[in-house]
DNA sequence: CCTACCGATCGGTAGG
DNA sequence: CCTACCGATCGGTAGG
């Protein structure tokens, strides 16, 4: 009787990206091994190299997977039937709260995208350019005074914002992610009307 | 006779840490080998562990130097005689100032922390948190009412405003680093007056 | 200030 | 002949 796929196929692989992100966050790329990755999850190199073809295409996972998620839930925003600045709050406490969750992985991907292979670090900014897009449309709503040439940076200072606090934030801390959602939106929404 | 110490010792020092900083800004720092650093320089490997005793020891002396310049720089902005308010433009804009002349420097010191070995990285980190704790400062200066358990988050989002400039922000590009420090500092002293 | 090396560890792959 | 793995080791390169 010939052999199938594992039934625990999928779950080794995630098993594996799951722990990537740890190290990787943890020590960064260049600084984990695969022999330390391998260590960790309790197995041989051979073992990931089964499920993997290079160190490089787990990176990319870790960060694609993310990716995913951040995307999926702007998607989401964006779709629902709410003024533009009501908006921008829920997506700033989407963001915060897939950066709770998964603090390990949004550090990956913002620390890390020097290390992927051209083509494949291609495909992630090309999909995170599409995410600073619709902030940008987003913030050109709210005030459509906004001079042009000011969209772009004032969309990237939103995501400067949301993205450094992984350098400070602890979701043990005294104050909440969502506090601090709230925080960046408002700043945002009270500084674009006064402009 | 006794050699004495070369006469352009510094120079060759300084040029050292210039050329590791490019490389580790570009590469990172486990990215850019010693090596790397030496053919850059067209000189030894041993050339460099003649003025440096360690790789992270020239780490070191790139994050420490430039962060002698921003704690000047602040020092400088908050000992004049201005209002809050206009004290946190300067120092926006003393800040994209630093950043724009010394991209490589900032980005390694934003980026390369964890490199550090502990003593050195302790150091590092106890000069930044007196810097952000001079912002933190100057927020509840500029707006008393501003919740306590908020001040920290509030000083945290300007520096993520500040600092994530290093990803996007090209000094040849189209909107200049005095805008974007303005528009910053706007985002926060509206936002600051209107919370 | 260089060439010549070291102990160790790197990412990736062999046979079985 | 397949998939799923292991112990051992490959050719090169790291910091020193």
């Amino acid at each position: 009787m010939a052999r199938t796929q594992a039934a625990d196929y999928s779950e080794r692989r995630a098993a594996i990206v799951d722990m990537a992100a740890r190290l990787y966050a943890d020590k960064g790329f260049l600084g984990a091994s695969v022999a330390d990755l391998a260590e960790a999850l309790g197995a041989s190199k051979s073992l990931i190299y089964h499920y993997y073809p290079s160190k490089e295409e787990i990176l990319f996972e870790v960060m694609d997977q993310h990716l995913r998620l951040l995307s999926a839930a702007a998607e989401d925003v964006l779709a629902r039937d709410l003024p533009p600045r009501d908006k921008l709050r829920a997506l700033a406490r989407a963001f915060m709260g897939l950066y709770v969750g998964a603090a390990d992985r949004h550090k990956v991907l913002l620390n890390e995208l020097s290390a992927l292979p051209p083509a494949r670090r291609a495909e992630i900014v090309a999909r995170q350019r599409r995410l600073i897009g619709d902030v940008e449309q987003l913030l050109t709503a709210i005030n459509p005074d906004l001079s042009p040439p000011l969209r772009r940076p004032a969309a990237m200072l939103f995501f400067g914002m949301i993205n450094w606090t992984h350098t400070w934030f602890r979701a043990d801390g005294p104050v909440g992610a969502e506090q601090v959602a709230d925080l960046a939106a408002d700043l945002t929404l009270l500084g674009l009307r006064g402009l």
